[in-house]
This record gives C-alpha cells, structure tokens and sequence, in this order.
DNA sequence: TAATAAAATTAGAATTGTTCTAAAATGGTA
DNA sequence: TACCATTTTAGAACAATTCTAATTTTATTA
C-alpha cells in the first residue's frame, strides 16, 4: 500500500459521511497540499478492484466512496445525503428466492432526511398563504 | 403529452433492456431522423418529473431509464445488464424495521449473467493452462 | 551504494454524459 | 390571424472521470 492509498483509505473508512472524490481531495490536500485530483481518482480505484472500500452512486450525484462492512442506506430524496442503517439481512430470503448464486445485494431505502423535510414543510405553507 | 415525450415514453416501457439515452436517441432516429440528443434528454426529464418513468443508476454506467411498475433488478456484476426480477415485497418489513415513513426502496441484486460467467470461466480456463 | 526496473504520481488533454442558453419552430387559444 | 406558451434545435458549457506521457518515487538487485 503506498502512502496515499493508505491516507485515502483512512479518509473513507473512518468518515461517516459518504464522500465525493472531490470531499476525499479536499481532505487529503490539508495534510498534502500538492497532491493532484488524479491521484486521488487513482488511489481510489485501486482500492476499489482490491474491494477494500465500496462505491455508492446516487442519480444525478457525483460517486461516493464508503467502507465495505455489510450495511444498507438510508437516502435523502431532496438532498442526496446519505446515512447508514443496518436492516435485517437479506441473504437467506434472496437465496431462496433466486435459487441461484448471486454476488451481494445493495439496497437503498429513500426518504426525506429531517432537515429537508423541515425546509419542504416551510415551502408549502409558505404558497398555501 | 408532446409528439416526442409519447414516442420518448413508448420506447422505454415497452423495452425490456433498461436503455440508455443514446439507446433511446437511437431508436427515435428510426422514426424520426432529424431528432436531437438534447430534445431526448428534455422529455426524459419531463417523463421522470411526471412520474411516468423511472432512472436506474449502476455504478460506472450511464444511466437507463425503465417503466415505473414495481420490481427489482438484478445486475450483472461484470457488463451491466439489467434484468427485471420481483421479489417478495419488504415494504411491510421496513416500517416495521424504520419505524418513520420512507419513500421507496431500491434493490440491486448483483451477480454474473450466464454469459458472463462463460467469458470468464473460459478465460480463468486459458490462463492456467 | 549505484544502477535498473517497476510502480506511482503529476499535469494536462481528452472523453463522456449531461445541462444550459438563446434562437427558431410549433401548438394551441382568444 | 395574432399572440403567448411550450417545445425543439444547435451548439456551447460544464462536471465527472479517464487517459497519456513525462517525471518522480520506491523497490530490487548487482
């Protein structure tokens, strides 16, 4: 493992946010600052094809990397954000289900996080007056 | 409903294959030769802001577009291809589990399509010998 | 330790997918 | 028919990502 994989795969395993390649090199250059968007994108597909960390795409949003313990996600409609919850596994009722062998599953559920639930709420009673 | 956004919607419920937008450029040209990339892209969002369809993202790919009835997909792992699936229904099991109201829930079951697992098998065959 | 080979990083161009902008065309509606 | 709104067009602009080739770093071996 070189020196930025190291400091790349620390970055994305030990945030709980789901970052973007962009997040991921702001961070990196505070400690580095001449490190160059490509490394980033390098370090982060190499560790991707060794499946130290995991990718998760949202449409219409930039990739985000995550770590890779077992967990589902719980994504924002409005905002995009991200958090992880653990739901009642699926293996067993998939296995059954689709007889054959399948790899892993990636379930998201979508909601409405809070905070865009609070603003989406204001809006409406603001065109209702 | 517009000439395009008609034809636009037709394409994509009736296919099975989870089409892009250069897919679904290419189909409407049959008909329409002096059609435009940009007039696709324009109905298949009015198409998604409407309802009518829905936009499935896997990592790495360009997005597809499918039909808004419920079911779950079932990925190839390696090329991508999409293949339509329902399974057992986890509405029920996610209020339960979340307690709050969600949305929706997306669910990817990742695997090798037979052909796939042929290239690859013949492959690993190959390099051993 | 010097020489060499292999791997990683850099800089920036290139590519891909998508959105944007402004003008032109089309479609109702009064 | 005249008007206004909507849609389409053409092409520029943009964002995310990959690619290429040169350079630097790291590891290996004589």
């Amino acid at each position: 493992m070189t020196k930025y994989e190291r400091e790349i795969f620390a970055i994305v395993t030990t945030s709980r946010e789901h970052l973007t390649v962009e997040q991921i090199f702001q961070r990196l250059k505070r400690t580095h600052p001449n490190v160059v968007l490509a490394t980033v994108y390098n370090n982060l597909n190499r560790l991707l094809e060794e499946g130290l960390i995991r990718k998760v795409s949202i449409e219409g949003m930039p990739d985000r990397y995550d770590r890779t313990e077992k967990h589902d996600h719980l994504v924002c409609r409005n905002c995009g954000k991200i958090a992880d919850i653990t739901l009642r596994d699926l293996t067993e009722s998939l296995n059954e289900q689709l007889g054959d062998d399948f790899l892993y599953y990636d379930l998201k559920v979508f909601y409405l996080c809070p905070a865009c639930r609070k603003i989406l709420q204001e809006q409406n009673s603001h065109s209702t007056e």
